[in-house]
DNA sequence: GTCACTCGTCACGACGCCGTCAGACCGGCG
DNA sequence: CGCCGGTCTGACGGCGTCGTGACGAGTGAC
């Protein structure tokens, strides 16, 4: 689901956008302040942010700037003065979008989709990270320590599948259905030669992929 | 320099926005009808375009619409209703930015360059460039270490598909539906034939295009 | 200590896919 | 009517990927 930042200072504003973008099928996080909401895009960076320019600590175009400095991710600054130029300060700062407050929810969130379709062409897709690891899923693309592995189809399969349930011990049977299919439940020989083979490619030193004997096998 | 292509009916406004325009770096094509507009932009196709949403002819969201089913550049639409389903409808349509009238000279300005910014590079590019490959996407032209080449339509399309998408890996099925339609999905003999002739006139050395047997094709 | 079991690794053969070429078809143009 | 560029099809050699079997190592039960 797409990760949409909000930061703003008034409560109510905060919980009416939170509702408008959950039924728009969006996940919405929240920050209060300034520093908050840099230091929650940092831990893990949304999908696109939406800033308030009025905050407690830091102004809203500072924010915008400084989130500039490290991401490409779509920003929608809200204010509830038209003065132009403010708008304009916040535009080449960076945002995307000025909207005035107020506006209606639905303007928002096409103004937002808008924002992201716009982005999703240029920018990266979404990596599974892990150690030195990365997994572009929609690229098809696996970087080990930085450097692009090739893997075959089936090893991207059961990489991906490892992946998905990151720590979770999946079983032979589950993989094997998973990655070849139900005809091939007990094919745990194959299973076994291209676990080999990933593990060589992705993993030399053997500290991502563990092995639970007589069970199965789960990444680390 | 980069050339906006600005439509609306009414004189005065336009004759406002080409100075403003002017002004601010930018050249102005203009357009007092729908239909003038896509056939200036067909022409020569520019960077941008605003458009009014009353035309005499044809609705605004409807060349909106027209627009792109061949161009990603950067729309911006105008009206003197700020109506938030029209917004919304315009937005849906494919327009980057919805300004109500009357708006002030230097907001419509930086709107345009966060809409530019955001479209690709900073400017008048339409150009996608990568190693010593060049390919003017609405000029049809293709230069492989500065020399022209001449490719096919359908060489033309895959080379763009494969650029747009650069670094992801597009299955044979992408590839298929998006350059020939949905009806030659299966159709993977074609495929083959036309990437060996692509790859013979832009990547000789075979190091721009790569193959992932089984799955598709990726430009690196 | 021995046995049974599982796992990791390697080598090998089979199969399917890939790249390439030659040729047929077709529409546009002189 | 003949030429020509563009497209699709079929055939063929080559290579990557996959599944199988063999072998040695590790582990726990008895």
């Amino acid at each position: 689901m797409t990760r949409v930042l909000v930061c703003d200072d008034e409560p109510h504003i905060v919980r009416a956008l939170k509702v408008v973008l959950r039924e728009a099928g969006f996940e919405a996080v929240t920050a209060a302040t300034g520093e908050e909401a840099l230091d929650r895009a940092a831990v893990r960076p949304p999908d696109a942010a939406i800033l308030d320019l009025v905050l407690p600590d830091i102004d809203g175009i500072e924010v915008c700037r400084r989130l500039r400095t490290w991401t490409e991710m779509p920003i929608l600054v809200l204010s509830a003065v038209g003065d132009e130029d403010e708008k304009v300060r916040a535009l080449e700062a960076g945002a995307d979008d000025y909207v005035v407050k107020p506006f209606g929810p639905k303007e928002l969130v096409a103004r937002l989709q808008a924002a992201l379709r716009r982005a999703g062409g240029s920018a990266a897709d979404p990596v599974l990270r892990a150690d030195g690891l990365e997994v572009d899923v929609a690229a098809h693309v696996v970087r080990v320590e930085g450097v692009e592995v090739h893997l075959t189809p089936i090893e991207f399969d059961l990489l991906k599948t490892l992946l998905r349930h990151r720590g979770r011990l999946l079983t032979h049977r589950a993989l094997l259905t998973e990655v070849w299919g139900a005809a091939y439940e007990h094919d745990t020989a194959t299973l076994r030669t291209h676990m080999s083979n990933l593990r060589r490619k992705v993993d030399p030193a053997g500290e991502r992929i563990r092995t639970d004997p007589g069970v199965g096998y789960r990444f680390a």
